[in-house]
DNA sequence: ATACTTGCAAATGATTTGCCAGTGT
DNA sequence: ACACTGGCAAATCATTTGCAAGTAT
């Protein structure tokens, strides 16, 4: 972070544990509001701006798993892509290497390089699938 | 549209008549300005309240295919699964059959019906791929 | 005649920007 | 010291809601 020319102040170390701390992408108003008081509160036009500049670092991502705020979170290792039902609205993370075939498809078909981390791939769950009819 | 008890008025009329003039999804702030002068302009809070109430009886559907507001067009034949390329954001356009491959595996593996009218395949495109290096 | 609709204004939610005081290096 | 940051207020963008006046049936 320091090798980027950034500095490194109490706000910004408030980002990254909120992001750590999470274990799915969080919205910067939970950020700013603490992650409802396990961590100091702090401005969220602040909490906005170090989520741009760390996403532009590349330490960063955000995603949209439906019509709510946008949601952030760190990347690295534990990268995940995202299924989401359209009936029940949950959401299945999934390792990109259960992703494999499907991106493999999507790029023999269409010579997309798909991922599935910014936008989910939508549809029907299995379970409301079965409730609809 | 008269069958859902629903009242045929000019603003009404001018939001499937903007729809079925676009040959791509438009946001309501077109529709409100008369796809730039090719039709009356009308008041946008109306037009949300139209595209709800259509998007509601089945008539249209809205997708978001990037950062912008929201994108609407009318159901019916003209179906169309959507790839944005993250890179130079062009939109590909699909028939649903060309996407059923795709489809069926996403099924086999995660049990999902997918679709991607609604969030597109997001990834670079053959073209900025090639260009990334 | 009556309930549904419109148009305008104001409210809301998410995000961005301006500005000046505060602080890391 | 100096440029980079934070906090607060105000602006912006997309969308929704309240309400009085207008209109389809």
């Amino acid at each position: 972070m320091r090798s980027h020319g950034m500095r490194i102040s109490a706000a910004r170390r408030l980002v990254l544990e909120a992001l750590y701390a999470a274990d799915t992408p969080i919205s910067a108003e939970q950020i700013a509001d603490g992650l409802s008081g396990r961590l100091p509160r702090s401005d969220l036009a602040s909490v906005y701006r170090n989520l741009e500049t760390l996403e532009q670092l590349g330490l960063v991502r955000h995603c949209h798993l439906g019509h709510g705020p946008g949601l952030y979170k760190p990347t690295g290792a534990r990268e995940r892509e995202y299924l989401v039902c359209d009936s029940c609205h949950a959401v299945s993370a999934v390792a990109p290497a259960e992703m494999a075939a499907v991106r493999a498809l999507i790029f023999e078909r269409f010579g997309y390089e798909a991922s599935f981390t910014h936008f989910p791939i939508l549809g029907l769950c299995a379970h409301c699938a079965r409730a609809e009819t």
